[in-house]
DNA sequence: CGGAACATTGACCCATGTCAAGTGTCGTGG
DNA sequence: CCACGACACTTGACATGGGTCAATGTTCCG
């Protein structure tokens, strides 16, 4: 099942308690932490950076991608609100992180969370929950991107938006894309053309309805789920 | 740069020596845990079964596989010695894994970990560190698969398998391949036809010497760095 | 209103998949 | 030691899904 992003321990209700050893939680200490905001296309890190913060995302979207020297693009994920970015135990970023749109972040010091999970270990499982859970998401990606066909992977892509909705409370039969089809296809494996294309596929099908492009009103889950599976026809 | 499996704290050098709760180290749990036997073709779990153990590969080589309803399969990470699979905060397996050879596991009880991990901060960052590496793995495959032609894509492989035996202290110029086209081709998002067809176009341009289709010579290391980086011509 | 950025659509092409023979290579049993 | 079968790999001929290139539409914002 593809998944769009990792949807850590945020997602778990986070009342302000103490842990065992009289510090704070995992996640009142990312509910405090400064904002920062970023504007539309504007990165928050680059590839070779410093690993120098950890974000969690409360509003907007932030687009994760490798880039080969000749310019081609594979977009990881894209990180909703919610989601902590940045994580993992290598000194350098091994990816560029970029707004699709206004977002707000909470940055927390990656040194003051290695020194915490160090005193703590509750708190470093925390940590090796949320990193476990983007690993699972990526392998699905990997699954979708090096077997599915275009239909299958934009399905799986659709689905995962909308079971992103669910989880959030949203509903699961509208989709507001945070992001262009040019991201949309990196993330994909595929072209602009080709998932231009595979929507409106998807529209002739009365699978899906299309509001404006970014708009996306899934018709018929069911069939959509089929589809992603391998088992439509 | 593609990654063959996460390679975690097991390449470090590993002293017999005790942490500072007195406990002893990671390092040294794993190289004292029982030991167990893996035939060919035999699976050492399988997705959907319970997370019980998390083992460290001592010889032979397991293939981490997910598969769609219709048989698709993509080959996620071949793990080599030392390696350690089974990583993950989810209950059960999100994938299969299965030796391609005779292997040689080390196995460690997942509940043990979890507790030593909560206990001591240090032993839970040892954990991060490994499944972030195999992060960074996941997502430069992903890269691969996404972005890279099927000449790139064995160039990267190869290019892969020769650091992992350079960090190993084996030669970086003679590949012992530990699977099938039909692994690589999996891992790879290829058909066996067409990864046959791309090592002969690599040998006719005189990059590789193949030995028996499981031994490969890498004869010209920097053009096969241009193709992998989608440099060449 | 005008222009830039994004999205759609069409025509064509090509890299890779599919299908179908072959060709090793290896292990087993006669 | 050889014959045989199983399995893996290679190679060829052909088909096709998705890429490329190019034109047109649409949306949004100054």
């Amino acid at each position: 099942m593809l998944t769009i992003s990792s949807s850590p321990a945020s997602h778990l209700p986070t009342p302000a308690r103490h842990s065992a050893q009289g510090t704070l939680t995992f996640e009142d200490r990312i509910a405090n932490a400064p904002v920062r905001m970023i504007e539309a296309k504007e990165h928050l890190f680059n590839e070779g950076d410093t690993r120098t913060h950890v974000y969690q995302i409360e509003s907007g979207a932030i687009c994760l991608y490798k880039v080969m020297p000749d310019g081609r693009r594979q977009v990881l994920n894209i990180a909703l609100p919610g989601d902590l970015i940045g994580l993992g135990s290598v000194s350098e970023h091994a990816f560029n992180a970029q707004a699709t749109k206004h977002t707000r972040v909470r940055c927390m010091a990656a040194s003051a969370l290695h020194k915490l999970a160090s005193e703590d270990g509750h708190f470093g499982l925390k940590l090796y929950e949320a990193i476990s859970l983007e690993l699972a998401a990526s392998r699905e990606l990997l699954l979708t991107v090096g077997q599915r066909s275009a239909m299958e992977r934009v399905a799986s892509f659709l689905l995962a938006l909308s079971r992103r909705n669910a989880r959030n409370g949203e509903r699961t039969d509208a989709i507001k894309l945070p992001m262009t089809r040019a991201d949309i296809g990196d993330f994909l494996g595929l072209t602009i053309e080709t998932v231009s294309r595979t929507f409106t596929k998807l529209k002739l099908q009365g699978l899906i309805e299309l509001d404006q492009s970014s708009g996306v009103r899934l018709l018929d889950v069911n069939a959509l789920e089929d589809l992603a599976d391998g088992e439509a026809q």
